[in-house]
DNA sequence: ATTTTTTTGTTAGCTTTATCACAAAATCAA
DNA sequence: TTGATTTTGTGATAAAGCTAACAAAAAAAT
């Protein structure tokens, strides 16, 4: 199959969610219009996602949940699971090695580097902080692929350097640094540019030039 | 002006962040292919994005740094101040006041709701955490019109209706929830769909079918 | 049996966003 | 002075993403 929209991905991601949460409490069979309502999308988005993906529905019947989800698994996923690390363990850091543990059981936090003695040598949800020289060891020994930054923002771009020629091939940057990377999937997350947005979109009429 | 596109609006967050930093080592003009190459993306772009909002640069000399920031200040600031509620207050409502508090000054975090009696009446980065039964008066009394959503996704739809209703413009949900809104700007975070988007993209070529 | 309703699948078109290509003007070089 | 170079500003074009519209088929209603 051809690579994905990255919106169709996105949304493949949430419609899998959604449908968990609905085989779990035992519905087989979903139209197209109520995973859209359930998204607040459109039903055509939703069935040109599935198109996209090669799914067929059942006319009148709709989709059988359970295949959907096999299908979008085999897509999104990678057969087996795959490795993480977060370089910076302060405040989010934390957040986030938490709520990845216990969200999804795909993608495996098995990592942690930091710079503080005394967070060095400590576990945190159950995963150990190294001290950032042993990076590409660790990084190699535990074949991590992915990565997320939560450092301070002056050292985010010769750290993605040094997890990308360790075999890192996607980071996560949540540090406002504008990363220039090479041969890795980036995904960037700027918190004070998306607070500006907001503040920009939801301005009182009244401001508005 | 016309509303300018997302996609501008956060280069336009961007661009000042960057020219700011360029100001304060004295650096008086910029070049469009400069500025562009600073954020990886292409001088046209940026030259576009400075049309688009009616600025004009000098031939040969380029961009007027200081005018542009000026300028960009008076499109997507308020005028003043704007005042923004946090609610729930864990791990990931704490990263974010401290973030919030310390890389940017129109956008001010006033008050924290939460259930945790432990939490209530405390506060965090210098400020008070409320009971949710609050919300209503302090939403209203400190003229509260963004909001950050980091509590349990069950809560979210709720909340969001209520901060809504008592003159909230904007809320970033940090949930996995898919907020239904009417009346306000939202900006959803999902940090599962990223995860799931950076792995995807990120896979080894190898298991690309 | 015929008509109506429902729901999928898909084409064509629309909107938004990004890029190409080039004119215009300022400066520099010869 | 003439020609080359640099850099902005923008119309035209392309690419990505979304939506409208409708055919096809199954089921339901009459």
């Amino acid at each position: 199959m051809r690579q994905l929209p990255e919106r169709t991905v996105e949304r493949l991601s949430q419609y899998r969610r959604v449908l968990l949460r609905l085989l779990s409490i035992k519905k087989e069979y979903i139209y197209s219009h109520e995973l859209a309502s359930l998204l607040h999308i459109t039903a055509v988005q939703v069935r040109r996602d599935i198109m996209l993906i090669g799914h067929t529905g059942t006319l009148r019947l709709g989709y059988k949940i359970k295949d959907l989800v096999d299908l979008i698994s085999t897509i999104i996923d990678t057969p087996g699971k795959r490795n993480l690390a977060i370089v910076g363990i302060g405040n989010l850091g934390q957040a986030l090695i938490n709520y990845i543990a216990s969200n999804q059981d795909k993608i495996i936090p098995v990592a942690i580097f930091d710079v503080n003695e005394k967070k060095i040598g400590s576990t945190f949800h159950g995963v150990t902080c190294y001290s950032m020289d042993m990076m590409e060891e660790i990084v190699k020994k535990e074949s991590i692929t992915i990565a997320l930054l939560t450092l301070p923002p002056q050292f985010a771009q010769s750290t993605a350097n040094r997890l990308i020629e360790a075999g890192v091939k996607g980071i996560m940057n949540f540090t406002p640094t504008l990363l220039n990377l090479q041969g890795a999937f980036l995904e960037q997350y700027d918190m004070i540019t998306s607070l500006e947005k907001v503040a920009y979109f939801s301005k009182p009429k009244f401001f508005v030039s």
